[in-house]
Parts: C-alpha cells; sequence; structure tokens
DNA sequence: CAAATATAGTTCTAATAAGAACTAAAGTCA
DNA sequence: TGACTTTAGTTCTTATTAGAACTATATTTG
C-alpha cells in the first residue's frame, strides 16, 4: 500500500486543475466538457462522434447529450456522414468558431499564470512520469 | 501552450485510474466515492459531514446523496452531534465495518497489480512534481 | 445473396458533481 | 441580551458520467 500517497496527490491535483479551469470556463458560458470539444472540433474537418469521443476521452453516451446541448446552443452542428450511414459528421457553426477564437485565447492565458511557475523540463518529466503510472494501469484494465 | 501535453496527461491518468479501479469496486457491489467513504471512516472516531468531506475531496452537496444511499444500505449511521447541534456524527455499522474488512484488502490487492511496475522511487518523485503542480494551481485558484 | 456479426449513435438508468439558495444552530459583539 | 454574522447540512438545478440495452446500418462469411 505504498501507492496511496501517490493514489491521493494524483487526485488531489487532478481536481486542482479542475477548481482552477472550470470555474473560467464557467464565466465564458460553458461547461469544461463543452470548451473540451469545442476546443477539439477547432481548425479540424468535420468528425464523427467517435473520433470526438476518442480524442476528449469522453465515452459515447455522456457525449450525446454534450452535443445536444451544443446544438442547442447552435455552435456546433450534426450532418449525415455519406461515407457511412450510422455516423455523422460534427463541426463548429460559424457562432461555434467565434466562441472559440474568444473562448481559448483567454482560457489558455488563464492557465499560463499556474505553468508558469513550472520550468519546461519539469513538464516533460512529469508528462513522462504519468505516462508510465498510465501505462502500468491501463496494462491491468 | 507548452502545458497542454502535461495536461492532456494528467487526465488521461486519472481516467485510465478511474477505468482500472471503478469496475472491481463496482463488482463488490460499491461506487468509487462510497468505498472512499467507507475507506475514510473506517478504524477512526466519528466524523462530522464536513470532516469527511475535507478528506475525500467530495463537495458538501454531493455529500449528502452519497452518505444518503450509504445509509439506505446499512453501512453508515449517522447521529446528533452533542457538541454542536448543526452537524452530525457519521460512522460505519457493524456491517459497513465487515463490508470494508472484506473490500479494502481486495481493492488493495488490485491496485498492487499496477504499481507492482513502479519503484518507490518513482512513486516519491511522481508525487513530489504533482505537489509542485498542484501548489501552483491552487495558489490561482 | 442471405445470415451472422460488428459498429455508430441514441436512449435509459443510477450515481456523481458543483454551486446556489435555504434552514437551523452557533458564535460575535455592541 | 438581541441583532448580525458565520457555519453545517440539506435541497434544488443543471450537467456530466459510465455502462447496458437498443436501433439502424455496415461488414463479413458461408
Amino acid at each position: 500500500m505504498k501507492f496511496l500517497p501517490l493514489l491521493r496527490e494524483l487526485a488531489s491535483s487532478y481536481q486542482a486543475f479542475e477548481r482552477f479551469s472550470a470555474p473560467h470556463i464557467k464565466s465564458m458560458n460553458l461547461t469544461a466538457s463543452q470548451f473540451d470539444v469545442i476546443a477539439t472540433l477547432a481548425n479540424q474537418p468535420p468528425m464523427t462522434c467517435k473520433e470526438l469521443g476518442e480524442q476528449t476521452l469522453i465515452t459515447k453516451g455522456t457525449l450525446t447529450g454534450i452535443l445536444d446541448r451544443l446544438v442547442i446552443k447552435e455552435m456546433i452542428e450534426r450532418s449525415s456522414n455519406d461515407e457511412d450511414g450510422r455516423s455523422q459528421k460534427i463541426r463548429l457553426t460559424e457562432y461555434g468558431q467565434s466562441i472559440f477564437s474568444q473562448a481559448f485565447p483567454s482560457h489558455m492565458q488563464h492557465l499560463q499564470k499556474a505553468f508558469d511557475q513550472l520550468s519546461e523540463a519539469d513538464m516533460h518529466n512529469l508528462s513522462a512520469s504519468l505516462k508510465k503510472l498510465r501505462l502500468a494501469m491501463e496494462k491491468h484494465t
């Protein structure tokens, strides 16, 4: 059970990120997941639900609801996929694009405040260590 | 925006942990949050909601519902707090204790499989790096 | 080609999750 | 003491979240 402190810190760090990031996103009238979807679609060719789910780590059952609300907000559009009748292509609307152009730089600037204190080497090391841990867990999942 | 890969890896790692841990907990008819609460209460004197929330990182609005379901399952009890009429003391029932005695070692054994691959030094370094990142974010929250 | 299988998304259920408003009980202080 | 402020928990609303069942369309195979 030597790993328990590490697990606590992993959970705390992740939550600290959420608490740091989410309120700023919410101040722009978006949720973290909605922001994630919009940032993933931006400057990319239209994408299927499956691709979107893979890139955002959102499972398909959850994604449907998130996309529904983004459609209501008129930030994205669903259109049929000529190549496969089962799937759809999702893309940002003009309005979604404009929201992205405003929200993304603003949020990056917000995040930068915290990351100013870490060196590039720190970030590389931390990424590599996390990846090692992740792979160990994925191997047993 | 040099920090984006690190943020992706942080999210991926945390989710990898959830996907590794949660199904095993669910196989014991508990949710991750319920397990967290039970493990926090075990071998401790009765605790208020506030203390429980602080230790589990669950916000109070969420905690009420989790405790409600644990009461229904008869794994915990709420009792009035003599020292403060606003609050309550939460404790495991005998049944909750017995569930803990069974589920906790089993789950630690499950987790151990993944962590076998990391040295103690790895875990210390990773904890320390995560803490540095967490403190940087908390400073700006 | 027809049957069996696999895949893409939606729907449904149960449980979080955060945050704001609310209630009741303390604590503070003039 | 009595008004003011703070604190502990619950309630309410909105949005995820995972996973299982379901539908429709593709793909594979005999």
